[in-house]
RNA sequence: GGGAGAUUAGCUCAGUUGGUAGAGCGCUUCGUUUACACCGAAGAUGUCGGGAGUUCGAGUCUCUCAUCUCCCACCA
């Protein structure tokens, strides 16, 4: 479904929400100062305005007592960072307890330039530790200005117009020069004028905290002018409570304090714009300045005629709504509200949203005040707060900004479906994304493998049969990586249920790579080029379900080239999109676990020790197992092939006693011997297997230290104790086995 | 001034109720064997930012210090 905010559906949405939230108080009109961008010539709100560190400076003045000294005092100095202000000042506030203007207040002092008499008040606003003690009052142009000015009835003197340029009016008796001069340039004037009128006290160069608009990037100016505006201190109540009750939860659990930190502190949220673009307000003015809130205009024409008590002309407020403003209302408003429709019912609340932190005070606050106070239930259950990706040097990428690192680029070069798997396998929770290169290459690469593996198979007829039962293989390595997919499919269900993403792409990238490829369709070659039709028959059907399994897993992650493979190696009825999260009975099977598990350590360590021994791997040398019990023996014959090809050796035989000049490993109860005779370099085996005994008596010791501690016994829980005694018995075996195999050679 | 977070291998990063540290890339050595060199095999690398505490046991919990990042905020 697509929806836009400004379709017809979502208007109707916003008028309704508009007009009844006005009937209810909730909406208001109201004269006050606001964040004025004086490039788009239009309110904005607190959200939008983004505080920057400046170099500035801060200039002190003088202003003259007008009935003469006090005390020996004669003027009072104040400081500012903007001394254009100077000439809209209402009046200068000290402390009440500054014993310094003690008998000051109450007295009017002369203001240079404007040539305006202003009082000087008393108020809890001056901090008597900085600067002068002293502030200049200037109501209509600061907000805590105007917060003073409110409480003292201190008029607010207008300077500037809707372009930031000053103006000279009766009331401000600001100098005809002034008209039409831009604030900066007001500044430079009045420094000129101040100094050379003697007022001036001094300079103190400064960083400053200026307000910039996040869209022009202009220096915001608070202007007192009419605004439309949301009481959201009243809605956020429902909101607050809904995420402390648990309704909605954050993920990661840690941006609720963001949430609640914003939404127990918020402002009034100015909703009016002044832009040519957006849902007009609807509101309407008679000609005495009434105002008409109503959802069409026939209505608010019908509300004027009852008013006036006959049929009057009426004019539209000009303004438009906050874009945030339609978007607060999108869980509802895209599904058909006001009207109760199918979809709405269904699909109202939602589940999970995914977003960004820099959402939470735009989108999410505002979805969940606006969800809350229209459906009296939340909108979604979950939001997830997902990483940023941030650029080159850890900064968040911003269009304004321009330093995004468009993603386009990185598909052509890599492809869609690596840096969607990147972005999932970096997206641990409460972690920025610093994105490297090599990760989204790495990941381009696992796709390319599993090209490759869907390739393998396809050269070995493996064909998807839908009537193949995992559980009843036969053939072990069938049954053990049927288990091996069982538990993958079950740590990424789990990972995904917890927003844990990138455990998710992690486990599905280790199946895939690590056991299927790696171990799986090595184990099966000789299987699938060998005479036992049955046993080749079921593998080739267990690899294509596996594989089958695997593109299902790994669809959300790499949509494209599993829904390619999905298409390529079968007949399907439907999409991969379209097909089911896969769920498994009865699969896992110890026994096999344990018989693939002795195959692969037994693979693996004679990889290990021909590579520290550096026999060439064109070399083929036999494999005398010594001291095998019955079952390493069944194990080893029925994997004599797979063994033998992937462990390069020229056969595998039993004995009593190690043979001469074999290289040996300690395998469980049994000693694998690699007869050497003419290769075997004595002191490089010596020093392996010394480094082994090495590393055994060093774990071998701490675990024996751990066991020796009277209060681990004593405390630790049962299931670790056991755990480190059945090692403990284990590594001496071992150290004796190892020790041995080192006396044997000498 | 408030709030949140980071510090783990050369690099980019995982590490979920405390049980003794991992991945990818890079690096070293070897390798063309029924898919894959965007590959395979084997390997080296960490006083988990410093310090203290709780505990039988701390990368994980507490305190503290240092460095860094982000968000919010009206010191003129």
């Amino acid at each position: 479904r697509e929806r836009f905010t400004m379709d017809e559906g979502l208007s109707n949405a916003v008028r309704k929400v508009f007009v009844q939230l006005y009937k209810e108080k909730l909406i208001y009109k109201d004269k006050r100062l606001v964040n004025w961008d004086p490039v788009f010539e239009t309110a904005i709100s607190d959200l939008e305005v983004e505080t920057r560190d400046t170099k500035g400076a801060m200039w002190s003045f003088a202003y003259p007592l007008v009935d003469g000294p006090v005390d020996g005092i004669s003027e009072i100095v104040i400081s500012t960072t903007r001394p254009e202000t100077m000439l809209g000042d209402g009046a200068v506030a000290v402390h009440p307890s500054d014993v310094r203007y003690k008998n000051l207040i109450g007295k009017l002092v002369r203001l240079p330039v404007a040539e305006r008499h202003i009082p000087i008040i008393a108020d809890e606003y001056p901090d008597p530790e900085f600067g002068t003690g002293a502030v200049k009052i200037t109501g209509a142009h600061d907000f805590n200005d105007f917060e003073v000015a409110r409480r003292h009835n201190i008029p607010l003197i207008v300077l500037m117009d809707k372009k930031a340029r000053m103006i000279s009016t009766p009331e401000n008796n600001v100098p005809e020069r002034y008209q039409g001069k831009d604030r900066f340039k007001a500044r430079e004037m009045v420094l000129a004028e101040i100094e050379e009128l003697g007022f001036y006290r001094g300079k103190e160069d400064k960083v400053i905290a200026q307000p910039f608009g996040d869209r022009s990037n202009v220096v915001i100016e608070p202007m007192l002018t009419e605004q439309w505006y949301v009481n959201a201190a009243e809605m956020a109540k429902p909101a607050i409570a809904a995420v402390e009750k648990g309704d909605t939860v954050f993920v990661p659990k840690n941006w609720d304090k963001t949430y609640f930190e914003w939404m127990r502190n918020i402002q009034p949220w100015c909703i009016s714009r002044q832009l040519w673009w957006g849902h007009q307000i609807p509101a309407w003015y008679g000609p005495d300045g009434t105002i008409f809130v109503e959802e069409t205009q026939l209505a608010a024409e019908l509300a004027a005629k009852k008013h006036y008590g006959k049929e009057t002309a009426i004019t539209r407020d000009e303004d438009v709504l906050d874009t945030w403003f339609s978007s607060a209302l999108w869980p509802f408003s895209t599904l058909g509200w006001p009207e109760e429709t199918s979809i709405l019912k269904r699909h109202y609340k939602t589940d999970v949203l995914v977003t960004g932190f820099d959402i939470i005070f735009f989108w999410v606050a505002r979805m969940m005040m606006m969800g809350l106070h229209f459906r009296q239930e939340v909108p979604f259950h979950t939001v997830y707060i997902h990483a940023l990706v941030r650029d080159e040097h850890g900064q968040k990428m911003s269009k304004s900004k321009g330093n995004v690192i468009d993603p386009l680029d990185l598909i052509d070069e890599y492809g869609a479906d690596a840096l969607r798997f990147t972005l999932a396998a970096m997206a641990a929770q409460g972690r920025d994304i610093k994105l490297a290169k090599s990760r989204v290459e790495g990941y381009r690469n696992f796709g390319t493998k599993l090209w490759n593996a869907a390739r393998f198979a396809e050269m070995n007829g493996v064909k998807r049969d839908f009537n193949y039962d995992p559980v009843a293989a036969r053939v072990t390595v069938n049954r053990w990586i049927a288990g091996e997919a069982s538990r993958t499919r079950n740590a990424v269900t789990k990972a995904i249920e917890e927003h844990r993403y990138n455990e998710a792409a992690g486990a599905l990238y280790q199946f895939v790579w690590n056991v299927y490829c790696d171990w799986y369709v090595e184990l099966i070659k000789p299987i699938l080029g060998g005479t036992d039709e049955a046993a080749k028959k079921e593998t080739q059907a267990s690899a294509a379900w596996v594989l089958d399994q695997i593109l299902v897993l790994l669809h959300p992650f790499m949509p494209f080239v599993t829904e390619e493979l999905w298409q390529q190696t079968a007949s399907r009825e439907h999409w991969l999109m379209e097909a089911d999260w896969p769920s498994y009975k009865g699969l896992g099977d110890a026994k096999a676990d344990a018989e693939i598990e002795w195959v692969i350590n037994i693979i693996s360590e004679i990889r290990s020790v021909r590579s520290e021994m550096n026999i060439s791997g064109g070399l083929k040398i036999p494999c005398v197992l010594v001291g095998a019990n019955k079952d390493s023996r069944r194990v080893a014959s029925a994997w004599e092939n797979e063994i033998i090809r992937l462990a390069r050796l020229s056969s595998i035989s039993f004995e009593d006693r190690v043979p001469k000049a074999s290289a040996q490993i300690v395998l469980g109860e049994a000693t694998v011997a690699l007869p050497l005779e003419g290769v075997i370099d004595f002191a490089t085996e010596t020093a392996r297997l010394k480094k082994e005994l090495e590393r055994i008596e060093k774990e071998s010791t701490a675990i024996a230290g751990r066991l020796g501690n009277p209060g681990f016994v004593a405390k630790a829980p049962e299931d670790v104790l056991a755990e480190t005694r059945e090692r403990k018995v284990e590594l001496d075996v071992q150290r004796t086995k190892t020790a041995e195999a080192l006396k044997r050679l000498g």
